[in-house]
DNA sequence: TATGAATGAGCCTTCATTCAT
DNA sequence: CATGAATGAAGGCTCATTCAT
């Protein structure tokens, strides 16, 4: 619970990672972890506590860590186009280090983050804020239209997350049109290039003389 | 398993997949399933099966339908930019529809497909094969760029399917910033309208005389 | 929990009062006592519950009904005297008649009775507002002595519930003085007889040509 | 199990005995015990042993001197009706100083000795043959009547002990008549003599004059 | 002398599943 | 068709004990 950098505890930590990732909260199995880890079972209890303390210790240091080094690399670019690539990469970036997140990030949005510690929210919330700062400042400088940035992020962290979780799934099976099995399996840098052009183009503003032919959409803006 | 029409195995199949949904396959007690259904715990082996016939039984319910619904819609419209329109709608039409879908969705690719019938994976590709086709069409017609349709697939169920099921977080949670708080909890007609926008307006190829600022941009599209 | 009529749950009872009267809560065992009861030990977690809800039942059946009994067997005495050997041999009566209730009781006293439930408690203060009631009848008809009714209450069931409990001790030990091994086992009519009778004689007030004797005692009564 | 003086085994006796009289040796945790005496774990098990050893010592400790000091204050006295009284002080006298007795006392009982070392059953027989030589003096003198000393030694035993024990549980729980809860929660003087009284009164020869009367007396004595 | 770390054994409890009725 | 009862097989957690330092 206290050091984290005790060795023991860091493979339980490792262990307990992987098999929450694999298998979620509720499949985990305390012996599988204790014997992945190469620890006795009990070893994880007088460390660490009880499997929910694991799994929020997990939790933490999963996700927690991720708006620091995504608000780190967004602070070298200047423009807000580069900083939402940066952002993007970010994400990419965290999702690809990690192989583990994806999986415990999608369930426990599926489980109503009920285990979200107050922490990782509030790290939730700090990314989001990250985003409708750089939105805000491309539509002030007259760079991007209005937008809701939650939705951005949406698409953005929804569209990462699924790419690459769906990575192994799309490798797998069978009976797969060649089309997708072609894919990267790991959000690349040509992934990574593709929906960041997608989302900026889908964001810019157009010079004025493009805007006359706007009436044209049927769907307000 | 034979008669899904009977109001017992009706009411069976619709607990189980709140349940599921709730607290997914391994979370779920059969026991609790047959106290929501109103039944004996028994019943349910006797009309269903085990907890897994259960659990593919959901799944075939919740996902295995989705394609043909859409489908339907996008032939309704003409141009690529009215089908894509439509697959975007009949997307959150399909997870609006029933709550259940985006946990379940998410939870299974979280666990790699491990469960996903052969049917359910190929009514997804089915609706990757939908995408691919009204892109091609739009890249033909030189209304598109030329992008990745899976990738545009995971941006939009990615976008939705999390928007939708984060609803219940942003409205519970405390300490949320209010302009988060402040969202539609659900995919309403203006969040699709968003999403629809702004896909479309990131994969509409633009007139010439914008094309020539093209080269401006730094990275390959 | 609801049904003790039926005979699985009786099986239970009945392997749980004897264990739980050999070694204690903290010493018993749920597999043992299933195994006693010749029942799966999920058996006891469907009819009855939990540990503890088994030892409070267990305690209700042990403890609960003897002020019931007792007091139904002093109502057929009518003069104080016989009221009071009416209760001891009451007493005698239910600590003989269920081998189990000696320990489990010493234990429960043993323990500041955190486990009584409030019925079994209030047993208990009927049991003593007995014995007060037969002591406050002889004192105004000028028959016993002015005594605190909770001491002789002490007196009775400690001198009957040790006596009865240490009765294994005294046959099984080795080295033990012959006239305590000599001694009855159980809290035979004997036995009872001689506490009576004791009792008795130091509470009943003595004729006035002997009363004038008693100011030669040097200590206050 | 060497050095009883040192300041850390002091500790850990104390803190055991504590520990052992409130929860019973099942309900004792070793690291409980360790932390109320303020040293690691490892550190009972270097100076005194296991558990069991443990146990044994602070059975010795709490119940080995008891005859001794008892011994001690009966010499003082001459008349055998002096000798029990003196007795009886004696008991209650080691229960109230030491209110750890009580309950481990009652414990070994309930559990049949089993733990009891040779040591401690020899002290208890001891006692006995104290108040055993009290009554054939007292009868030789033609003071006492005819009892069983074991009986006495139990009255006097089970009264104090149990009324010391129970007296947490008088002054704790609510919905105790008031008579009850009005009660001295110690062994006080005034208990003791209204004890001591009882007992003598009881035993005591009545003159010849009151013996003729004694016939009326329908049980035999 | 003292302790942090580690562990084997075992305990309480749960749960999916079966079966007689 | 439906159900109360029963169970084997784990699973989470605790605890007395050991050992290297």
């Amino acid at each position: 619970m206290k050091d984290n950098q005790h060795p023991t505890v860091l493979r339980i930590l490792e262990a307990a990672m992987d098999i929450f990732s694999e298998v979620g909260f509720n499949g985990a199995r305390v012996d599988e972890i204790a014997k992945r880890a190469g620890v006795n079972k009990a070893t994880i209890y007088y460390h660490i506590g009880d499997k929910e303390a694991l799994y929020a210790e997990i939790l933490h240091n999963a996700i927690g860590h991720v708006a620091d080094s995504i608000s780190g690399a967004i602070e070298a670019a200047t423009a807000p186009e580069e900083k939402l690539r940066a952002y993007i990469r970010g994400i990419a970036g965290a999702v690809e280090g990690n192989p583990c997140m994806g999986p415990i990030l999608l369930r426990e949005v599926a489980s109503g983050g009920q285990n979200l510690p107050e922490l990782v929210v509030r790290d939730f919330a700090r990314l989001i804020g990250i985003v409708t700062s750089i939105i805000e400042e491309g539509k002030n400088k007259g760079a991007f239209v209005d937008v809701t940035p939650f939705i951005i992020h949406m698409m953005v962290v929804g569209a990462i997350v699924m790419y690459k979780t769906t990575g192994p799934i799309r490798a797998k099976k069978a009976n797969i049109p060649d089309f997708i099995r072609m894919l990267d399996v790991n959000v690349s840098e040509r992934v990574v290039n593709e929906i960041s052009n997608l989302i900026l183009q889908g964001i810019k503003k157009e010079p004025d003389y493009v805007l006359k032919k706007e009436t044209k959409r049927g769907v307000a803006r």
